[in-house]
DNA sequence: AATTTACGAAACGGTATCGTATCGAAATAC
DNA sequence: GTATTTCGATACGATACCGTTTCGTAAATT
């Protein structure tokens, strides 16, 4: 079986893949979606556009698949209580929501959402349902100590959590500095159920 | 003294600088910022390009400019309760934010807002600027009724809300309707307080 | 050693768009 | 009636980028 699996000819180079999806992102993250050119992906690469073109029909297959490539791994904290846990969590989505890349991928993401929803789509399975999730456990025993009462609704404050730090995107807090403005609205959130 | 404001020559044309303004807002909401070409944009005005680049240096002043004047009246209402004001609000939000023009003026402002914050600066001071100061007379009135405690931000309470819009941008509720979302992340928000 | 497939630099035909120039006609002031 | 400025259709030179082709070289299998 092993045999019929060996392929004739030169293999594709591993390298050579990775080197481009790196360079789609670092690109993505510079310029934004619209502005990239395949030949400065290539370029960036350090690899000919026919390689590019063997892998990927269009820049918009290509970018899919970088996003999708995306290695993030989830760490669910437990400092024992509610906000030490949610503290290192909102350290961990402001570095990437904040971010160059960050920025430019939510861009495209709603740029393309009518016509293209995959952007999305990789978005939501990738990077937020696994955050999703973690929170949802950090408030869960959260709830299991107390802190906070039982009817508050980990996704629904996920979800808000998520749209406040997206604004802060296009208008960063004025009177705040970012981590105290965050920390002021998860207060308001949290708080109205808080014993 | 109105002599001397008499121009010589044939006088700039209102229709046509009106056209310009809602065909460059038109083909933004249709297809984004960057797929705009101003040959579109002209041919969509009804005028030639050169009445185009008599009046504006570049696609992004042009655009800038249109944003300016988008005329749009807040009306603060006055229903007599918290949640009458409120629901008349987002109505109001919804029918914006959501739309195709909501959606790419805000890609735009994503993606462009590292090398050019003038699209944020113009959208806060003309979109967002008096609905927050609507929202925050709103919220006033309710604290006179006694429907919200009086330690309630309205400012924080109105950047929230419009994370919250923004997200659903990308991620449309899936359980409930966007209007019980919306009412559901209010209650959250204020039911904080509520005597 | 022969064959097969991939790689990457360079060239290419094709399309798209920018921004300006031209020019006859129009709309004003004098 | 003359002068001035704008308008808009058209053309233009220039640049940008796409996606494919060519071809010598490399990396594998047979």
């Amino acid at each position: 079986m092993s045999e019929i699996n060996k392929k004739l000819g030169r293999p594709r180079s591993v390298e050579s893949h990775q080197s481009i999806l790196q360079a789609t992102l670092a690109l993505l993250a510079e310029i934004g979606f619209d502005a990239m050119i395949i030949e400065a992906i290539a370029a960036r690469a350090g690899v000919g556009k026919t390689t590019i073109y063997r892998r990927y029909v269009s820049k918009e297959e290509l970018v899919a698949d970088a996003i999708e490539n995306m290695r993030e791994e989830v760490v669910i904290p437990n400092t024992g209580n509610l906000w030490g846990d949610i503290d290192a969590l909102v350290e961990n989505a402001a570095q990437i929501t904040l971010s160059p890349l960050g920025r430019q991928t939510v861009a495209m993401i709603i740029s393309s959402a009518s016509s293209n929803s995959q952007f999305a789509q990789i978005y939501w399975a990738k990077y937020l349902q696994p955050r999703r999730q973690a929170f949802a456990i950090v408030l869960e025993r959260a709830k299991a100590r107390n802190e906070i009462q039982p009817e508050i609704d980990p996704d629904l404050v996920f979800d808000m959590m998520s749209g406040v730090m997206l604004y802060t995107l296009i208008f960063p807090p004025t009177t705040d500095s970012w981590e105290v403005h965050v920390r002021r609205c998860l207060n308001l959130v949290l708080q109205s159920a808080a014993v």
